[in-house]
DNA sequence: CGGTATCCGCAAAGATACTG
DNA sequence: CAGTATCTTTGCGGATACCG
């Protein structure tokens, strides 16, 4: 162990918030992160996933942190026939960190530049993020949802949510909605009793399964900007 | 609201992670956090605790974090007179993010270079992560903590515990430790009883205020680095 | 002393073309 | 599709000079 100086600009303080920074805290990483808690992905959906990045940086950053442990490259599941990243379990530590980070960060959300891009997968992620743990279910229950990003696998057993990426192999209930629609939904914009006799969303042909699947999360108010005392 | 585009260079990803590193996810900001949960600090405090920063860039993050509510510019109390640093209360809901990050990457330790820069404050910031939350203190306690950085007040009651910068009004113990002493002791290195006849440590002459302060941190065994699938 | 502004050298990031 | 090589651009570190 210790091969080398694996952190090319760290920041060198005994401490461990930044030695957490020197493994995680370059541009992207945590993004990276992020983006495989949801499941393990290829090089190139990474890549698609995180516009502008450049596959150089890329190969950095998962250089660096498959050498501190964070992730893991293996052979693809058989199919498939390739490699995949996904997280140690040291990296999935990370994950309850990472998801208190992006609801800290959601109410800043209102300063975001007007081309900021969208992903289903990071609502996904946020639908995690924001599970209520003081719900649960009545029995164990699976759902497929279909987002533009694909198919989704939500899986919720009294209180525990688990979330995934693929359509689960069998599933109570199959819902498949707009990305912006389940959004409003989740945030109580809109209510699953409109969006369904809209044609907006569509739950299997059972209206009851999609209000059980929102009643997991618990989005806050979207008022919940920060207000900085306005300067001169 | 919505002054401008106050992100530089936005990931610009509609997703709560993504705009919370929008905010602190540059280079050093998330390092002034750290040095803040413990109370505020001036400008020249602030960059004497973050080494190679420089005044420029120091001055940049200052302003992005004053301007997304994170940190807040406050006149000094009386004595000094002057400006000082603070966290807002938007700010202060980091403190369990960083906390939970520092508990993290302290795992990754063993990977610093060896010229790595030591400062009480992160020890202090650490004791704080590693409080033992399942340990009750009889009755409220505060501590006189002095450490090469300065006098630092630790104040137990039941199962609570907050540290701050700077001697308190009232101290019912004074605890006096070279850093490295302190250290040893929080990682059961060393016995309190041995640093004590050492003369590495003073206790108000009153050795069971050692003790109780120790008991109140569970830091982790220290074999506790990641084992990474060691290569070639 | 606290803080800002400016310049320079370098290393990292963005973009894209290219190769196994 | 996975990654490397190359070029350009940008941000950071360091020094220093400048205002309050």
């Amino acid at each position: 162990m210790q091969d080398d100086a694996p952190f090319t600009r760290s920041y060198a303080q005994v401490c461990g918030v930044a030695t957490a920074l020197d493994v995680i805290g370059d541009r992207w990483s945590i993004l990276i992160v992020r983006d495989l808690m949801l499941g393990p992905l290829r090089f190139g959906d990474l890549a698609a996933g995180l516009p502008s990045i450049g596959t150089n940086t890329l190969t950095a950053r998962l250089k660096l942190l498959e050498t501190t442990g964070v992730v893991a490259r293996r052979a693809a599941p058989l199919p498939d026939r390739g490699t995949v990243y996904e997280l140690t379990p040291y990296g999935r530590e990370l994950e309850p960190i990472v998801m208190a980070l992006g609801r800290w960060g959601s109410r800043s959300m209102d300063r975001l530049p007007a081309n900021a891009v969208w992903h289903s997968r990071w609502l996904v992620a946020a639908m995690l993020a924001f599970h209520d743990e003081s719900h649960a279910v009545a029995k164990p229950t699976t759902w497929a949802l279909w987002l533009s990003d694909g198919p989704f696998s939500v899986v919720a057993e009294a209180t525990q949510v688990s979330i995934s990426a693929g359509a689960p192999a069998k599933a109570d209930a199959v819902v498949s909605a707009r990305d912006e629609v389940l959004h409003r939904m989740l945030i109580g914009q809109l209510e699953p009793g409109a969006a369904l006799s809209d044609g907006d969303v569509t739950s299997d042909g059972n209206p009851a399964a999609l209000v059980d699947l929102l009643a997991l999360f618990a989005f806050p108010p979207v008022d919940s900007a920060i207000d900085t005392a306005s300067a001169p």
